[in-house]
DNA sequence: AAGTGGTCTAGACCACATC
DNA sequence: ATGTGGTCTAGACCACTTC
């Protein structure tokens, strides 16, 4: 059992289920909360902090889908015991390097608007034919190149410059544009590099490569972006935390 | 704006939440209401059903979480325009070849109790040489090999046989031991196939294959398994759906 | 201005695990 | 028997989007 220092600002335009979260949150990550340890019941932990429980419910229920916490009727709250904790959440690559600090650099091989070839009109929910931008990107982190990347987006949706592409990355682009992303289908898979691609990745034919396409739809419903890029294995592999509801 | 059936029946031992979110999760998968289609508001679905706006809320939360719906302060509730909608859950590759229908086989390759390796060590949380179940097993799809699989487990856990093996995944197992799995950490890559791995699989050496190790945790919050598998990127890749929250 | 979801309260009763 | 989380109510006020 461990009671964690917790107070809330009520004038903070912070929700107070998150404040809550929050604290809980870095007393784990400091170690403060042990991984095994149980915390205080949900009822206890509410009067520490001067709210109802169902808010506290609320907060201890977002580390739980965050995968930091386990809960059980009869038993108690406890922390999960796992070491590593990193989870692919809806960003994009870009996002993905430079919060590791990797430094990520890009040259825009394409952009162009095209007609939508029928695979990507059935992803994006076009009619076949309809025209879409096409952007395709290398990716490199520090001098290394690590991905080749094709998008496509619906029309009008987007219209990036080169440079736009050069500085951010396309999730960053979206998002500043007002495009709020909250589902993806992703397929992850593999196969050998084709010429063009060892040649663009620096790689020898043959070499296996991981593959990754999705498809992204906003707070809206709407397909937003279809991606199929490719990364060199030896470079990148996905991380992911898979939890139970 | 679409009203689907609804209909709560407060005997049942089934949530009310949980029904209602059954009921429209039918409702979409059957077309009932279509992709971008909006939902009525929460107030209205609870007047309807009988219930307090908390609970219909709770319901509709379930299926956001699940991908079905998306939610926009001030708009409403729609349906997600995705035509593709697996997504892998903390459920084993035996369970998802029987539920799709695919007639998985196994063949047990070895069963033992080992002294854990330094790796294995670090992720069940145990202390390095200490004893743990390994278990190397090769999945077929029909008369095809899949993959091959090398787990761990902690020493005492589970002591299968290899008949259980053959027979039921060994989530299933691990669930009749009254073990309930929450989370998984997983990292998914693919490299060129030894020649072991390849005459396992009966492919030729240096073709890509798709790796993916695991560690998961059950409701306590131990580490349960620490799987290490390999499979061929010819017949098998990953699909999953990413909810932002 | 009207309508939507987001947050919050202060309780209640129940099911399950453990002792 | 006790303690835990799971479910549920009947409201309230607020923030955001759209018209």
């Amino acid at each position: 059992m461990n009671r964690p220092a917790l107070s809330v600002d009520r004038n903070s335009p912070v929700p107070l289920y998150f404040q809550v979260a929050q604290q809980l949150e870095a007393a784990i990550r400091d170690g403060k909360v042990a991984p095994g340890e149980r915390l205080e019941n949900e009822v206890q932990l509410a009067d520490r902090c001067g709210l109802s429980r169902p808010t506290v419910r609320q907060a201890i229920q977002h580390l739980v889908d965050k995968g930091l916490l386990v809960r059980k009727r009869g038993v108690g709250t406890q922390v999960v015991q796992a070491q590593v904790r990193r989870s692919v959440e809806l960003t994009s690559l870009y996002d993905d390097l430079a919060a590791a600090g990797g430094e990520p650099r890009t040259e825009v091989l394409e952009l162009d608007t095209v007609e939508a070839p029928d695979q990507v009109a059935k992803e994006l929910g076009v009619p076949p034919g309809a025209p879409v931008a096409k952007l395709r990107r290398l990716r490199y982190t520090g001098a290394e190149p690590l991905a080749l990347l094709t998008n496509y987006l619906p029309g009008g949706l987007l219209e990036p410059t080169a440079a736009d592409l050069a500085e951010h990355g396309l999730y960053e682009l979206l998002r500043a544009a007002g495009i709020n992303l909250r589902i993806a289908n992703q397929t992850i898979g593999a196969r050998s590099a084709t010429a063009a691609e060892a040649q663009a990745l620096d790689e020898r034919r043959g070499v296996p490569l991981l593959t990754m396409t999705r498809t992204a739809y906003d707070d809206k419903g709407r397909a937003v972006e279809y991606g199929s890029h490719v990364y060199r294995a030896s470079r990148y592999s996905f991380a992911l935390t898979l939890v139970e509801r």
